[in-house]
Parts: C-alpha cells; structure tokens; sequence
DNA sequence: TAAAAACCTTGATCCGAATCAAGAAATGTG
DNA sequence: CACATTTCTTGATTCGGATCAAGGTTTTTA
C-alpha cells in the first residue's frame, strides 16, 4: 500500500490527470494508516494536510455543545477529504475518525498548494468542490423530507457503488449514526424490512430486493 | 441602481480586490430586478450565468419528486450565488426565487471565468467556496440536532446582521419554510416566545430578548 | 373599494421516532 | 478461555411537531 498512483486513477478528481500530474501527485503523498476508531483529526484542530482515502471508510462528525455527535459523511477510498482548510481557516471543521481499519494518504497542504498551479487540475478540483456543494445540498433535503427507511436506503446506495449484494464493513451502531437515527430504530427498522422482504442484512452482506428510488 | 461598485464592495468575495480589479467586475454585471415571487432559474435549468445579490432577498430550494419544497438557504445581499454551474455540471440544482422585491447582478459565466485567471481573485474564489461548504456542513448539524427554537434563533441571528431589533422582510409563511417548519408551529412557537418575553415580531421589526446561544 | 386570494392563528388529533429500560448477543481483552 | 465491555434487540412510554380543520385577518387585484 505505499503506491498512490492506483488509488488515484480510482479517485474522482484525479483519475482525469494525465500520467506525469499523477506521478507529480503521487510524489507528495504520504502514508497513513489507521487502525479501527483512531482519530485522524479533531473539529477545532489546527491543520496543514488534506486527506485522500485509499481503503476502509473515515467518519467526519461535527459535536454539538451538548456532545451530541452529527454524522456530515462517511467517506470512501477514493474521495479526497478536509480540504476545506487549503485557502481559508486553518482549523477543521469536523472531526475525523476510522470506522474500521483503513489507510488513507496525506498531503500537505503546502504542496497541494503547487498542484494547483495547473489550469487543468485547478479546474477539477474546483469542480470537485461543486460537487460536494450538491452533496451537501442533497443532504439537506434528505433530512427534511426523507423519513428513516428512504434515508437508510440512500445511504446504502451511496456506499454499495451499485453493487447487489454489496458488503459493509459497518457496524449498525455507525450506520444509525450516518442516516441520524438511533439503534433502537435501526434495529426494528431492519426487522420491519426483512419481514416485508425489501432488504436481508446478514453479517456484512447487505442484499436489496427494490429499487427505492429518490 | 446601475453601479454595482458599491454592492461589490460590500460583498465577501469582492471586498477584497482592488480597484481596477472590481472595476472590471463591475464592468461585466449585468442588471437583473426582480418582482416579488418572480423566479430566477429553476431546478434542472441550464445556466450560463451566476449572480450577486444587490437588494432584497432570494430564496434557493429544491422540490422532491412529491412537490415538497425545502429551503436550502435565503441569500441577502453581498451574495454571490449558483456558481455551482461553473466548471461542471451546467444545470442548477436548486430553484432561484425572490422572496421581495429584490435585484441582482447577472454575471455571464464566460465572463467571469476570465477573472479566474487572477491568482489571487481565484483564491478568493475558493475561498468563497469552502465557506460555503461549511455553512451547509452547519446547516446539516442544526436539521439534525436544534429544535425549531433553536433553528428560529439561528435564523435570526443569520438574518438580522447583528442588528437588535432588525428588519425582517419576509412573510411569517416563509421564515417557516427556511427553518424546516410549517406556519401553524411557527405561530405556536412566537406565541410562546412572546409570553415568555424572548422575543416579539410586529410588522417588520423584531427584537430579541435572549442571547441564543449555538 | 369590493371581492377574491393568500396568509395567519388556534384547536384537536395523530404519528414517527426518541428515550428509557433491561436482557441477549457479540466482541474485545487479560 | 473467562470475564468485561460494547453492541444489538425488544418492549413500554413519551414527545415534538405534522396534519387536518376552520375561522379571522391581511393583501392583492379587478
């Protein structure tokens, strides 16, 4: 795992640089594993790297007065993360932490900063900021309109990358927590959906039997 | 209303250039009034434009597949807004309505790219970005974990500009509909609040009582 | 300025999901 | 392997806020 380069061809914003930016990219990252639950960052931290997921999923989460934690994104290998600190604050705005083994890549931010030189990877990491604007955007909807089963739903689609059957490597605590429910209502939701045949949940493998569409 | 220097000025993305700089921004604005309920765009439109906010207020939603209508946020003035279009998909994906009698600067997407060719307009730019993502990385957190209390506050506190009392201009019908609510809670909820001497809205003045926290 | 339409309020009822509680199953650890 | 801890399930209860309904008020428009 200490070649970047294929990571990158799989990652959204990179996968359209041509082989020497890739090299270039590839030349600044650095190795990050994680084991399960550890924390790559907390909200508040100061911060001079942006992320790039290679394996595994990391959990951004914002913490309320209160401690209440609110799941923002499960993130996937391939996505590039905390970016938000390149050009603005210099503190995260979330926190980070590994829901299961994972490895992830850092880059620091003063050498991305020289990525961004090129019109055409400044063009696609700007691009890559819009999308996250409509992520986010789709998010918000979702809680306001989606009841718990549509939201479970979505969120599985988001992570099976349409596969079916797909596996999670989750557990349902965590899963409750991304589509901001409880257990105790995952849990009756999930029984409620075997029984009525839409969706079996058997140890890591998770099998659809609709297609719930929104 | 035909000089948009001034506007330019107090905008968070352009306050910052220089003369000449916001000279030639200005040069490219284009005037767009709007009525009251008049529309901008609407969700799935092609655009070829992004537009700053001079008066009034506009409010940005998307509509589910069922017709239901959620806020994702009401743009004030200084706003720089649908530059989701830029670099990417070429569709909005919200509606663009005014909530007033309102008037905003059209700028034509080819035009503004140029001034992307400014380092440091560019930086700004993505800068403008990131705070967005954290506004809507906020706005998740608060659908999630803040009550309507909570949320009205937060509102106001977004709306008034850190004026007390301060001018609202919006029908009680849509504040609801910003807060993720619908009028008969809101109306509830003044009632209450009046009572309790926290707050009173008449006409178009309202003054809180209480330093709300979150 | 009168009629129509939209908006606002108040009441009664309902519902999805949170909370509290407690036992069962799974997982981690010495 | 046995103990401890966390996770998961199931049940009972509660609650914030939506929905439905209907009357009053303000705004729009002809």
């Amino acid at each position: 795992m200490s070649d970047p380069t294929l990571c990158l061809m799989e990652s959204d914003l990179f996968k359209s640089l041509n082989p020497e930016h890739r090299k270039q990219v590839a030349g600044i990252c650095l190795d990050r594993p994680l084991k399960k639950r550890e924390f790559l960052f907390h909200e508040g931290d100061k911060g001079h790297a942006i992320y790039l997921c290679a394996r595994g999923s990391v959990q951004l989460f914002k913490t309320s007065p209160d401690g209440q934690e609110v799941v923002i994104k499960i993130i996937k290998p391939g996505e590039l993360f905390a970016e938000v600190i390149l050009f603005e604050k210099d503190r995260y705005p979330v926190s980070a932490v590994a829901l299961e083994e994972s490895f992830v890549y850092l880059l620091p931010k003063a050498q991305f900063d020289c990525l961004l030189e090129d019109v055409e990877f400044r063009k696609d990491f700007i691009a890559n900021l819009m999308s996250k604007l409509r992520y986010l955007t789709e998010q918000v909807q979702a809680l306001s309109v989606l009841d718990t089963e549509a939201r479970l739903f979505r969120f599985f689609k988001e992570q099976s990358r349409d596969k079916n059957p797909f596996v999670l490597n989750l557990s349902k605590k965590d899963v409750a927590a991304a589509i901001g429910t409880t257990p105790e209502t995952l849990s009756r939701l999930l029984q409620k959906l075997k029984e009525e045949d839409k969706l079996v949940w058997e140890g890591r493998k998770i099998k659809i039997y609709e297609t719930n569409s929104t």
